[in-house]
DNA sequence: TAACATATGTAATAGCCGCTAACATAGTCA
DNA sequence: TGACTATGTTAGCGGCTATTACATATGTTA
């Protein structure tokens, strides 16, 4: 329930409060966390490498030692997330019994908090084409976090991880979930005054697409 | 099938090929054009009011005089481009029977077309928080179009329809076709070797969403 | 028809931003 | 110490949004 995206206090860098000399110190760290705050803050669209420099407290050239260029910076904010995203969905289903279909509700719950939490980020992260399209990096992880949803579902249904039908049950709910933090996020949920219990909803869906394969 | 955004020949202008004078003529239509244009060419977070300015042969000063700013400009493009899904849907559903189930599918598809169609597009009416968050005309046109949703779906479960479960099912439903759009344009589903019959997939949703509650 | 009002174009400009080049400073290691 | 590398700064180019002042076409009315 924590998805901190913000403070990196954690790995501390190491000078924490290089401030007095020419050099920073921990400039690269910093510029992400600025980044990730402007994100949320004025949306990935207006943020500028200008404005997240100044918050830093360094010259607007000063990022570019560090990222290639607009797009470079963005996907290591974008990677981190993602990361973060798929720890979390981790533990949140590691209460739940190995096979139980709560697991598999926890994961989707756990994904649309995570918009809900960081729609800034989150639209970055989808939404945005920016340059990253084919990105190898990005495609891994996000294989990987994927993977947990498959797993979840395989092991629900009995079934091995590299089943077709884990897979495809597994995107139908990714599709679900994806789709309502969109919405969620864009306020067309609010906008159309639908007054949904989100957990309700979530269960019905895992039971209508995933449980109903159980007893054929 | 057509989702024809590009030439607007319908209601033709007043000048048709009016270039030669100091004044354009028919500015604001081809503006929309060239911006719809490079929404889809460059994506809509990279294209500017110059080179649609450009575009149309005029100074970058010109669109000013049709349209308040850059917000606006893409409001403009947001709402035509819903209407004319609206349209859309409303034909694609007709030749199948009132009340069917097929109707519903359709709908889905409808969407899911449109999004493949016009990816650019598609990013810009959601995704886009570009100041036009709360506005009125996108809401209302939005409502409009969630409406004929809502009312298929009351049709073949037989309810009235203002019953908050045909509004909910529905919901469901968007948000499967919104998420798989979404995971579609952004080459996610590609990424994950998915192997899945788009057309299956939304059968199946609809019959575990919404036909399961025919038979109680 | 002449004069005025309105609509719609241009040019020039201010203030952003992305990014680069040339230069400055600090830390590292022979 | 001296050379090399890493990481800062300043200055500046070109592109963008948006505004302002000015120019030109169109239409209305006396």
């Amino acid at each position: 329930m924590d998805h901190t995206l913000n403070a990196d206090s954690s790995s501390l860098p190491k000078k924490v409060t290089a401030k007095a000399g020419y050099h920073h110190g921990d400039l690269r760290t910093q510029l992400l966390n600025a980044v990730r705050l402007l994100v949320e803050e004025k949306g990935a669209e207006n943020f500028s490498i200008a404005e997240a420099a100044r918050k830093a407290g360094v010259s607007t050239a000063a990022p570019y030692r560090h990222f290639e260029d607009k797009p470079a910076i963005l996907k290591a904010v974008v990677l981190d997330a993602m990361t973060r995203n798929g720890e979390e969905m981790r533990r949140v289903m590691q209460p739940f019994p190995f096979g139980s279909i709560e697991r598999i509700n926890a994961l989707g719950q756990c994904y649309i908090d995570f918009a809900r939490q960081h729609p800034g980020i989150f639209r970055l992260v989808f939404g945005f084409s920016e340059k990253h399209d084919g990105d190898e990096d990005l495609t891994a992880c996000g294989r990987e976090v994927f993977g947990i949803v498959i797993e979840a579902v395989a092991n629900y249904l009995d079934l091995p991880p590299n089943h077709p039908m884990a897979a495809e049950r597994a995107y139908m709910l990714w599709t679900f979930v994806h789709g309502h933090s969109w919405l969620i996020i864009d306020g067309k949920t609010k906008a159309q005054d639908l007054q949904i219990d989100e957990g309700v909803m979530l269960s019905a869906v895992s039971d209508g697409l995933i449980a109903s394969l159980r007893q054929p």
